[in-house]
DNA sequence: CTGAAAGCGCTTACAG
DNA sequence: CTGAAAGCGCTTACAG
């Protein structure tokens, strides 16, 4: 950013006389649709017109007028983004994925929070076809109909489902979480454990689906009890009290998978509450893997999904299907590992 | 959303034959003009002229176009929002109120990242010029020019400063950083502490100026030593080893105040490290008091900024100047307040 | 309360 | 490689 010349060249009243492409294209001597050729990096304009453009348009401090050019281009270079929730740091993280290959694709993004309520879904998607998105980068309300890319499909919007997938006809972007679960049952039962809990809270969608399905699964699959899945609450505050359902269990638990690292927190806070030490006297794994794991002491074991990098995953399936959206229904899902740490340890006497 | 009438009336090819506010307007036997009164609800109208457009609305399943709307009223109903970062929960809470807010007011908030570079904050101020923002809300990256306020200013566009500023002569919305340094260190003063370190990490910029003077203000008050404070490093997982500067000092802390809740759960895992019982035989105290705090063992006492409703005062703000670009530079500090748990003792020795 | 006309700032064919 | 003209979908005066 050119403070300096841009200060300088400062209209007196700014909010009037904006500088114009035909502005630009007379101070250069060109007319207005070579003026916007070189801008949009035509190959048709020779280096020296091309030249005396930049100049003019450093001169006059010349700014793009993505509405205008959006009016008659019919691309507002711009990508809506809507997630259930921001406090999750796992969305923050996804969040910041996302912003960071759109931006790079030069392009913005439109940020919306559903609240995971349909209605407000339902609000923001109107919103952003209002303001004209090039695509839509979509974690699904918790409840959201089958049909809702298809709709938005038949609207001309270009989408992502991300995390969370309500259909299988349309793009997705997420992470194999029921082989994440696997990971964490054999792992735990590696180290001899036989009751193995699964926390869980939250709204009911794919993704709760999938760990839970993964969880029984890979519970089933070593002759192991799967029924041990306890709710607990929603605000991190709230989790530690809840702790207690693991052990008001016919057989209590020795371990405990976390549907997310937020529910590890709260259990790891519940358990030093009793007076447990985390990963001698219970197993504890999370899920996600987001920064605060390895700052947790213990240090959390974690299955790790890497939302960031699933964000960048998604924003560049969107960009492709705009630039060709006869294609076919794709998925991207990503491999999920077991970070190994310190947060769980053998079986009560449970010998190597 | 009205899916099943949207989905029946859907044109064939969605993308070409956009219904337009003159197709509206045929159907419900009116004028474009008139259908534009409609919904920008003016109480031009009457009630059964209004009527008839609003059927026509939803029976054509016409979508507002923003963009057009925009060329000639010079609005977007558009914010732009850039923060320095996304990872820490600290910004997801405020982005949280920001986009509350101005969701509220109808607009649509347009998100980036600066990463606290100089550079990449040009470039995205420039493109959300682009893309014609209303307006600004910008946590400034460290080092920005005193002159960036005023040079937007310049260019026509409302803006405000928020959680940092880089001048007083321009809106802004943060929080009284040192009067929550001192209520911190009073409060440790109270429990017979003397050996109060600061820990910090991160840009230097107004706001850990803010802290580190309120911090060292405070220290002075009260007769005691303001010169400990201590850089650890910024990524969370490497904070605890960091934590043994706070004993090679010439005299050992008792207690030490973090920036933010980072710090203070990665130095809570390094006390952890070093056998040492937070609250017991350490006294922690963190700042920004984010979700996090309550589920830390010991809870986490910290100074609460409420950054979600330092985001909506700043959308407001913004919005206030928006409406009305000639009032003077204001500025929206709210007060902190210290949201005692347990991660504080008496020092040593010290007997109430 | 309604209608006809102009115009916001671009891009897009179409000629040259 | 460049220029003149039309048009994207609205809103804004201005008449009626």
């Amino acid at each position: 950013m050119q403070l300096r010349e841009d200060v300088i060249m400062a209209p007196e009243d700014p909010r009037r006389s904006r500088v114009t492409l035909l502005d630009v294209a007379r101070q250069a001597n060109v007319s207005r649709a070579t003026a916007s050729l070189v801008i949009r990096k035509s190959p048709l304009v020779g280096a020296e017109t091309r030249q005396r453009v930049e100049d003019a348009i450093v001169a006059l401090g010349y700014i793009y007028n993505m509405g205008a050019a959006r009016l008659r281009a019919e691309r507002s270079h711009t990508v809506g983004v809507i997630v259930p929730n921001l406090t999750n740091p796992f969305f923050a993280e996804l969040l910041g994925g996302i912003e960071h290959a759109i931006d790079t694709a030069g392009m913005v993004v439109i940020l919306a929070n559903s609240g995971d309520l349909l209605t407000r879904q339902a609000a923001v998607i109107r919103r952003m076809r209002e303001h004209g998105v090039d695509g839509l980068i979509l974690c699904p309300a918790a409840d959201t109909e089958e049909a809702l890319p298809a709709q938005i499909g038949a609207w001309g919007l270009p989408a992502v489902q991300v995390l969370r997938q309500v259909t299988a006809n349309a793009d997705y972007a997420g992470a194999d979480y029921a082989a994440g679960m696997r990971q964490a049952v054999d792992y735990l039962a590696s180290l001899g454990h036989t009751d193995i809990a699964f926390a869980v809270h939250g709204p009911v969608h794919s993704a709760y689906h999938e760990r839970v399905e993964g969880f029984r699964e890979a519970m089933t699959a070593r002759a192991l009890q799967e029924d041990m899945i306890i709710r607990v609450p929603d605000q991190l505050g709230q989790i530690a009290d809840a702790t207690r359902l693991l052990f008001e269990q016919p057989r209590p638990a020795t371990a405990v998978i976390c549907f997310n690292d937020v529910i590890a927190h709260g259990v790891a806070a519940g358990l030093y509450d009793r007076g447990l030490t985390v990963g001698r006297d219970f197993s504890l794994v999370g899920f996600d893997d987001v920064t605060d794991a390895e700052a947790m002491r213990p240090r959390l074991t974690s299955v790790s999904t890497a939302p960031a990098r699933i964000g960048e995953n998604a924003a560049r399936m969107l960009l492709e299907r705009i630039a060709n959206p006869g294609l076919p229904a794709r998925r991207n899902v990503s491999a999920t590992y077991l970070h190994i740490r310190q947060s769980c340890g053998p079986a009560p006497h449970f010998v190597t």
